[in-house]
DNA sequence: GTCTATATCCCGATAGAC
DNA sequence: GTCTATCGGGATATAGAC
C-alpha cells in the first residue's frame, strides 16, 4: 500500500507536468523503475489513477475547506484564511492541483468522474457563503456579484502551481499581495 | 484558403474542447464531414494545425495589446482597456484561448512553438510597463509588485473562457465586476 | 511485486486514383 | 479537394512465470 501511494506520486508529477492524455504507462513505469505491465498489479488502469489522484485531493481540499469554515470567524477573517489555505496548497499540492485545473473540464462529464462536479459545487457554496455574509455585515462592498467573485478568485489563486517560476518566489509576498489586491483593490488612495 | 481557415476552426473547438492530445485527426475530419487522410491536403501534420491557431492566435492578441498602449491614455484608464479588451477576446476568441492556457505549458519548450514564450514576455512587459508607470505617477500604491500583480490578473481574466456557464452570463457585468475588484477590491468603505 | 511476452486496437501519416 | 487503402508504430491492457 505504500508501493501504491509512491507510484501515485510519480504519476501525478508526470500528469501535471506532459497532461493526462500524454502521459503514457510506459513513463510512468519507467519513471519508477519497473516495466509497464507491472503497474496493473496495483491499479486496474490508468484513468483509475487519475481517479485515485483526483479523488484524494478534493477530499483534501474539501476538508481544509470546511475546516477554515468552522473556526467561526468573521466574513473578512476567514476570506483571508482561504486564500492562505489556497496559497499553501498551491505549494505543497502543486501536481494534484494542476490536474484538477487541466483534466477536470475533459473528465468532469464522465460518469465516474461526477464527484469532481460535486466538489465543484461544495467550494463555491463555501466561498459564496463568506462573500454573502460579509456583504450582510457590511464587511464587503453591497455591489458585488458573489458568483462571479468566486470565480475571479478561484481561478486566480489556482492557476498560481502554473506558474513556471513559482518554486523561486516568495509565497509570503505572494499571499500578502493577492490578499492586498483582492482587498483593497490597485489604486492609491489617501488614507 | 478559405477550407483551411474554415478546418483550423474546427480543429481549434475540438482542441479546446477536449485537449491537443485526446483529439485525434479522425476526430476532426469526421466533424469537417471528410476522411482524415484528405486533412493533409492542407496540413503537413496535426501539429502544424495547432501551430496554425497558437500563431494566428498570438499575433492578433499582440496586436490588441499594442494598439490599447498607443492610444497613449494614462495608466489607469490604460489598465481599465486592457481589461475589456482581454474580456471581449474571452467571448470572441475563446477556443484560442482555451488552447494557449492549456497546451502552451506541454508544447512552448519545443523549439518549433518557441515563438510562444517570446509572446508571453512580451505580454508581461505591456502589462507591468503599465502597471510601473501607474506606481510611478501615484495613481496605483506603492506598494504593489508589478509581475506577482500581472499573473494573478492574467490568471483571472485568462480563465474566464473556461468557464462552464459564461455563455449565459452577461459580459458587460463580469466586466464591470473585475474592473470594480481589480481597482479598488471587496473591501467596504465609507466614502 | 515484478518480468516476459504479447494481444488488440487505434494513432498519425502516406501513396496514388478520381 | 477528397477518397481508397494501408503502413508502421505505439498505445492500453492481459496472462502466466518467477
Amino acid at each position: 500500500m505504500v508501493r501504491r501511494a509512491e507510484l501515485l506520486g510519480i504519476a501525478a508529477d508526470l500528469f501535471a507536468e506532459r497532461g493526462y492524455a500524454a502521459t503514457t504507462v510506459r513513463d510512468i513505469a519507467e519513471e519508477a523503475g519497473i516495466l509497464s505491465g507491472s503497474l496493473y498489479h496495483h491499479f486496474d488502469s490508468k484513468e483509475s489513477m487519475v481517479d485515485a489522484i483526483l479523488s484524494g485531493f478534493v477530499e483534501r481540499e474539501l476538508s481544509i475547506h470546511e475546516a477554515v469554515v468552522a473556526e467561526g470567524k468573521g466574513p473578512r477573517e476567514t476570506f483571508e484564511s482561504l486564500v492562505r489555505a489556497a496559497l499553501r496548497e498551491a505549494a505543497d499540492n502543486r501536481s494534484a492541483i494542476l490536474i484538477y485545473r487541466n483534466e477536470v473540464p475533459h473528465l468532469g462529464s464522465r460518469p465516474r468522474f461526477s464527484y469532481l462536479r460535486e466538489a465543484e459545487r461544495r467550494f463555491e457554496r463555501i466561498w459564496v457563503g463568506v462573500l454573502e455574509s460579509g456583504i450582510e455585515r457590511g464587511e464587503f462592498r453591497d455591489d458585488i456579484d458573489p458568483e462571479i467573485l468566486y470565480r475571479l478568485v478561484r481561478d486566480a489563486l489556482w492557476t498560481v502551481p502554473s506558474w513556471h517560476r513559482f518554486g523561486s518566489l516568495d509565497p509570503e509576498r505572494v499571499r500578502e499581495q493577492y490578499l492586498a489586491v483582492f482587498l483593497d483593490g490597485i489604486v492609491a488612495r489617501r488614507d
